[in-house]
RNA sequence: UACCCCGUGGUGUAACGGUAACACAGCGCCCUUUGGAGGCGUUAUUCUUGGUUCGAAUCCAAGCGGGGUAGCCA
């Protein structure tokens, strides 16, 4: 099983309605699209979207476009450009062809279009320039009341439109609404704002512009403009949707026009999704930055470790409906080990170093033992891993006065090192405030891994190191961000963040990790799964860890 | 409040009018030189009430519950 996360093509109610419409031939080549707003780190959330969206493009044999949907100048920026598309490129790379949705496109390359659509629609009568302040325009909505401007000439508003293009009136003195109907039940009929004055840059037209397109007119022209088949978008524009149709069909467009579909955006467990509460705390220092392991972001994501398949994996196990649920992080969690497990070399690293003296073995001996790299794949292969007198094994693997059904080492107790021997303590010393600085324990000689004599049984098997080959290195130990279940059910969210979500230890490693590379992912032996961090350097490494090993005594001890 | 959407084990999904299944989580056992992985087993599910039908998780109606929308944000 080399071949990972290959999972067979998903099937869900919108893909059932792309093949429907491929079999009836009302569309012959499906294009979906993913439409970011640049104004933030694109997180899990989205990597479910771009997982579909890109993954019905790539099944059906269409294409998705990336489309910065640019259309307010005050909240948007370059540099999330910038991120968006590094995010997207290695979400999709090495699954579906990173042309299949080609150079990002801009909403607002499209703007003199919108513009002259917009224009089409107020010589249709369908559409009115409103000289009406946005708190009026708000309280004549929700009581149904039209605006006094409604019934303007079409003449009239096409000269006041081109008046607010050309720059002549301040921000929010009026607006293009659509004609639709002041009362409908669907408030987004209710003769929403097409156009506001807003003058500001923007990162991509810079200073042409002072009149700018809401989202409803923007995207569903958009879509059109770009021959989207299938718009894909959240629940929450599920009630958008009347006002899609409306513009396609007040416009006259031809056909084909695009159809919008609605799933259920993800929520986890532990975690808060909204661009809004992630920005703070990025903006509060809460977290060190977007890419912040401890970030839901797909850049966290990354740098935590998790590789993009498994992200594709996760997104495959999840499913599309319309149901909005809670997921739980373990779900994430289990879909990186099942992955790792499978491809992860393993090494020797101890966390919290205890030093072991062998009274029985030779000083100066150095004997090199043989390890497997990963019992899961024979291919990758064994290697040399050095033993001597003075070793290192974690604290949490010796106790002094241990509970029932404790395996590992304890005074007067054998323990087998993993690859080499089984040893027993006999001596426990402490340093005078009573804590155990070093064990003196002896060697069984016949039970070497792998010899003759090796069958002997013993109850728990422990990793360890060589004090004398070791190398130092930093580990971050990641647990979650929050201590609750839905961090933003109720009261303020930062309240809950888990003080103990990094943790930084100076570990000892086995000589063979001093070759790891930042692309390979490693299982630390009965710890977890890490990767090197960016901040590593020629001589020092840093790793992250991104998962830990499922830990069944952790629970039973709780029991305990 | 109005409008829209959604209700399948604890959680996420499948079953597309014909035996309610899969994954995660949980529990138990087996195996194990990772308390990992693996294997076996197990607990537990169609919101309610009517209707249509030989037959309903599926179609219809009402109720109940949950979510969304009511920015000149997207």
């Amino acid at each position: 099983m080399t071949e990972l996360a290959v999972a067979p093509a998903p099937s869900d109610f919108i893909r059932d309605v792309v093949a429907e419409d491929l079999r009836t031939g009302k569309h012959t080549r499906i294009v979906t699209r993913f439409p970011p707003e640049p104004n933030g780190y694109l997180h899990i959330g989205h990597a479910k979207s771009i997982c579909l969206n890109f993954g019905i493009a790539h099944e059906f044999n269409g294409i998705c476009n990336v489309r910065m949907d640019d259309t307010n100048p005050t909240k948007e920026e370059t540099e999330y450009v910038d991120s968006i598309m590094a995010d997207v490129y290695w979400l999709i790379d090495g699954w579906a062809d990173k042309n299949l949705g080609g150079a990002p496109l801009y909403t607002s390359d499209y703007f003199d279009r919108l513009y002259q659509f917009a224009v089409e629609l107020i010589a249709k009568g369908k559409a009115y320039v409103d000289d009406m302040t946005a708190e009026e325009t708000d309280e004549f909505r929700r009581l149904g009341k039209a605006s006094r401007f409604r019934n303007r000439p079409a003449e009239e508003n096409r000269d006041l439109f081109e008046r607010m293009k050309g720059g002549e009136f301040p921000d929010g003195t009026r607006t293009l609404r659509a004609k639709i109907d002041v009362n409908a039940p669907n408030v987004w009929l209710r003769d929403p704002v097409l156009y506001r004055i807003r003058h500001a840059s923007h990162h991509h037209t810079g200073d042409k512009w002072c009149v700018y397109p809401m989202y409803d007119w923007a995207h569903t022209l958009s879509d059109y403009i770009e021959g989207i088949t299938h718009s894909v978008c959240t629940l929450e524009f599920e009630v958008h949707r009347p006002l899609y149709d409306w513009i396609l069909q007040a416009l006259e467009l031809s056909p084909p026009v695009p159809h919008q579909y609605e799933f259920a955006r993800l929520n986890l467990t532990y975690t808060v999704m909204s661009k809004r509460k992630l920005i703070q705390l990025v903006n509060e220092k809460l977290v060190n930055g977007w890419d912040d392991p401890r970030m839901l972001t797909i850049s966290g994501l990354r740098r935590r470790g998790v590789t993009a398949s498994a992200l594709r994996a996760f997104a495959y196990n999840i499913g599309i409906t319309k149901y909005p649920g809670m997921t739980d992080m373990a779900v994430l969690d289990h879909t990186i080990r099942d992955e790792f497990n499978r491809t992860a070399e393993r090494r020797l690293v101890v966390l919290h170093p205890l030093k072991v003296l062998l009274t029985n073995y030779p000083e100066g001996k150095v004997e090199e033992l043989e390890a497997v790299n990963n019992p899961e794949d024979e291919n990758a292969g064994r290697r040399k891993v050095p033993f001597s007198r003075e070793l290192f094994i974690d604290a949490a693997d010796f106790m002094e006065t241990p509970p029932p059904k404790y395996f590992r080492l304890k005074p007067g107790g054998e323990v087998r090192l993993k690859y080499a021997y089984i040893i027993k303590c006999d001596e426990v010393v402490k340093d005078s405030s009573g804590n155990v600085t070093e064990l003196r324990c002896t060697v069984d000689l016949d039970s070497k891994s792998g010899g003759a004599t090796s069958n002997r049984k013993v109850k728990g098997t422990i990793h360890w190191v060589s004090a004398a080959k070791a190398n130092d290195a930093e580990v971050r130990l990641y647990d979650r961000l929050f201590t609750a279940v839905e961090p933003d059910a109720s009261g303020d969210f930062k309240s809950f963040i888990n003080p103990h979500s990094l943790d930084v230890v100076t570990a000892k490693c086995e000589p063979a990790l001093a070759d790891a590379t930042p692309e390979k992912r490693y299982q630390f032996e009965r710890l977890g799964y890490f990767t090197l961090d960016p901040d590593s350097t020629a001589t020092k490494q840093v790793w992250n860890r991104t998962v830990t090993l499922k830990d069944t005594w952790a629970k039973e001890a709780k029991r305990s």
